[in-house]
DNA sequence: ACGGCGCGCCCAAACGTTTGGGTAGCATGC
DNA sequence: GCATGCTACCCAAACGTTTGGGCGCGCCGT
């Protein structure tokens, strides 16, 4: 039952102490029910099966990969996993892919498209049956070259060029916070937009521009800044846009973070959120509702993105057909910009 | 310079194209700079490290653990990587990982026991070299069991028996914290404690409370409280606290997730966080500054403790002794407890 | 002239699997 | 009595490395 200090239990092993060839050994553990019948008398399957429970036999997964140049291994690139979105896609990503008997190397890249480059060298250097993207940029360049070299992949969070992907719908969960603060009465409104090489902040950013557009209010350059995607980065960006003359009535950041560093900036200029200035994020992060100002937010399925980005690349593995999925977002309305 | 999307390059292909044997190869590509020389003659080295080059060689890292028995990975468990300090402590420890041109399979164990045991016995299954636990228990019978068994494990974040861990001075850091409210003329506080199978908040909330026992001031019962170690964690333990008659005018939660649920729980009796009550946190994640009240907080070290918990296992690898390192932690001062 | 030595390389086994292809023994059909 | 077929196995090669041990050859010393 338990393996001790010695060394790992081999197929050798069993088969010795039960006087049967390795081969037998090995296709009883491993055919499926019906062929190991096929391999063994049951009477012998049942030794087998016996035996290996004792000495809890675990086969060497090197030896395997070697043999069958099939490593399961899924290799999983994010920007940072300290950010909570990408870590709980991450999370429903392992969820999944243990579920399939799967393991998963991670590794940040911040964004930098040379530790994409060097982390994936690694990752594809260990071998991995595919990858998984959630650090694409819309600029697919770097994606074709993998796609050139015949990596099976597959995208999560962002998407780019005709890859499959799976993704929430950004551009809807932007219009729907357009909409609201349209509903609200808010005319001048701004736009922190994150980082431009990333389609979630995109999407989310042409969302909301187009129900504003819709409803006849073009914004001005002047009212969208980009940022990067954390709190640091949505504080400059509310600082930029407050220094620019008179601020605007609502502010839309295209993720929590930022709409937090967005609250902190606020906070500094004294004003209040929510009452002063309407703040919106995107996410739905576990803090957002706990924030002294609870935060109005879209809420994004990230731990369903996770599983179905690995039920994506499996299914890619096996050879079928894919196509993206894209996941509903939903409102979330809080004081943030309802105020109390 | 490319692998394109034919097989892999094997040694043998290089031995093959080069009239050479493959051990000749093997020895010039894999072994240090003085012993190559030892192996070929420099033209010789010279053509093979450009074919290499050339065609894109790397080692099947499969062929060389089932050779080597040795696989140069490592395996990490973590309560949860979409906790911000879990997800830090791993960027350093992967960091560091890729120095030492070692991999990382982690994994999350949601702190269930359970979890624990199939999520170690999946990562053994993958022949790691090592694992480091971000998740240990103080009462540490399964990391008992785990030793048992041989396996090498460093503990970073949390403490656990005598085994070799890398955390944060915590009891020092709870301290601190104590002090500062002593020194503020806080003298009815309460604890919102963490859960109590983790060194972190039992470390934490014992410095505190001593700090406050040596200035004569013992805390009742009732003022300190579990809770899970998330914002809906601080959150719930805070309403308790609030609920048991007259609040006290300081809370200790000994992390900044259940602070910030602490933040979210007196916002709904309509108390304001760092005047009416004062809340410090412990960790300093990115939130607390940006947070409408800032917090006032302890910065923990938590990239370095993973780089260092990495470099722990490492030496422990190479068969050195190795100690348990504490870092130190820095009290960092904000407006959630002076108000303003 | 000859033993010895080191250079530069080759040989082969081994790591633990998987898998296409045997084969011995026995029962069955005619 | 013999071909046929099935059961229950065994055989051996292969996956790509690493590594201890060769071995021929040219050169040096005496």
């Amino acid at each position: 039952m338990s393996a001790d200090k010695s060394a790992p239990v081999t197929l050798r092993m069993l088969a010795d102490r039960l006087g049967l060839h390795v081969s037998t050994v090995s296709r009883v553990l491993h055919a499926k029910p019906d062929e190991s019948h096929r391999a063994a008398s049951s009477a012998t399957v049942e030794r087998i099966r016996k035996l290996a429970d004792e000495l809890g036999y675990r086969p060497n997964p090197h030896a395997t990969s070697l043999r069958t140049q099939r490593s399961n291994l899924v290799g999983v690139l994010v920007p940072r996993l300290s950010d909570i979105v990408l870590a709980t896609i991450y999370e429903g990503i392992e969820e999944a892919a243990g579920e399939r008997g799967l393991s998963t190397f991670v590794t940040n890249t911040r964004d930098v498209p040379e530790f994409q480059r060097a982390r994936t060298e690694m990752v594809l250097a260990r071998r991995v049956d595919g990858m998984i993207f959630g650090d694409a940029y819309v600029d697919a360049t770097f994606l074709d070259a993998v796609a050139a070299r015949g990596v099976p992949f597959v995208l999560v969070s962002r998407r780019a060029g005709d890859f499959p992907s799976v993704t929430c719908d950004d551009y809807l969960g932007g219009r729907m916070i357009g909409e609201h603060l349209l509903s609200l009465g808010h005319t001048d409104v701004a736009v922190v937009a994150g980082e431009p090489y990333a389609s979630t902040g995109i999407d989310r950013s042409q969302g909301f521009l187009d129900a504003y557009a819709e409803a006849g209010i073009d914004l001005p350059p002047h009212r969208v800044t980009q940022s990067r995607f954390d709190a640091r980065g949505g504080h400059a960006a509310t600082e930029q846009l407050l220094a620019a003359g008179s601020p605007p009535t609502a502010i839309f950041a295209v993720n929590d973070f930022a709409a937090i560093g967005a609250l902190g900036a606020l906070r500094d200029h004294g004003l209040r959120a929510g009452t002063d200035i309407a703040v919106a994020g995107f996410n739905d992060t576990p803090l957002a509702a706990e924030l002294p100002v609870p935060l109005t937010t879209v809420r994004s399925p990230m731990h369903e993105m996770g599983r179905r980005g690995l039920d994506l690349l499996a299914r890619l593995l096996q050879g079928e057909e894919v196509k993206s999925e894209r996941l509903r977002p939903e409102l979330v309305i809080r004081a943030s910009t309802t105020g109390q």
